[in-house]
DNA sequence: TAAAACTATATGTATATGCATATCTTATTG
DNA sequence: CAATAAGATATGCATATACATATAGTTTTA
């Protein structure tokens, strides 16, 4: 009655656990968020891009952990919808400064609440110490996966 | 000194948490499983195929929880690299079962390896206990997602 | 200062992902 | 049994993602 030894990959292996977790929420999250015309993805950067003020594509891509080029099409996703737009850094011309529009502010405050109800929902239903511990497990596991020789 | 609201979303966000550490982990085996050829998403349908048996197009994408056009779309690629190859279900025509080439079980046994190098390091490094109690804990937010009302 | 090195952004290519929908096949039902 | 419902797969479309590389601008250095 032994198990294959693929078995266990298939319950243990941590990026398939954390990429289907991350698939299903992404789903939820953008079902829950149609109707305001935002996936979840071009909410979390407005909320960077807001946050942080001014910040280049670069630095856009930095704090995200994304690869520039992919936040450079994820900004032009944002662009086309009028959420943000773009301006040439006055002392570096290759430099560009994304701002929220008056549009994509108020898609970010219109999508906060429906982001604040499912992250609640997690919160309780797992426990907030619980979910603090999850918070610094992920870390910790991001730190592992950053310093991997 | 007060704090913008949208400061802990950037900090606590579930789905922002989740999809980082998905794609950093992601990006990582994708680097070190490069000499295979195999991307950690390919490596992972394979495992599930040779697990299974057999199983058709929409029987892999309840397991791996995908969509099933996803599925569909994911198995084309591991069919363009002779890793798999389909036949048709003898008692419904409809569907298609799936199966693994001699190739797709040599990069299967290649891969592994890999696989369980980066894993050990995960479980090791953060405990086998906490990485038991991570797999809960995903297992449980997976859980919350999947019932949400 | 001119050449070289570095930095910021963009583009080509490929995979991954899901929704809406189409097509074809099997199952159900009146 | 014919009509309808249900199921399996595929396709069009759009976004997300990263790598390799190109292009353009800035900084460093010989």
């Amino acid at each position: 009655m032994e198990k294959s030894k693929f078995d266990s990959i298939l319950q243990a292996c941590a990026c398939a656990n954390l990429r289907t977790v991350s698939r299903s929420l992404t789903k939820l999250y953008n079902q829950l968020l149609q109707p305001t015309g935002l996936k979840i993805t071009q909410y979390y950067m407005l909320v960077n891009i807001y946050q942080y003020k001014k910040l280049s594509i670069s630095e856009l891509s930095d704090v995200m952990m994304l690869d520039q080029t992919t936040a450079t099409r994820n900004v032009n996703v944002l662009i086309r919808n009028k959420f943000v737009h773009v301006e040439k850094d006055e002392h570096d011309s290759r430099s560009k400064c994304v701002f929220l529009t008056s549009i994509g502010l108020k898609k970010l405050y219109e999508a906060t609440p429906i982001w604040m109800k499912v992250q609640e929902k997690i919160e309780n239903e797992i426990g907030t110490d619980n979910y603090q511990y999850l918070l610094r497990t992920l870390t910790q596991v991001q730190h592992i996966i950053s310093h991997y020789d």
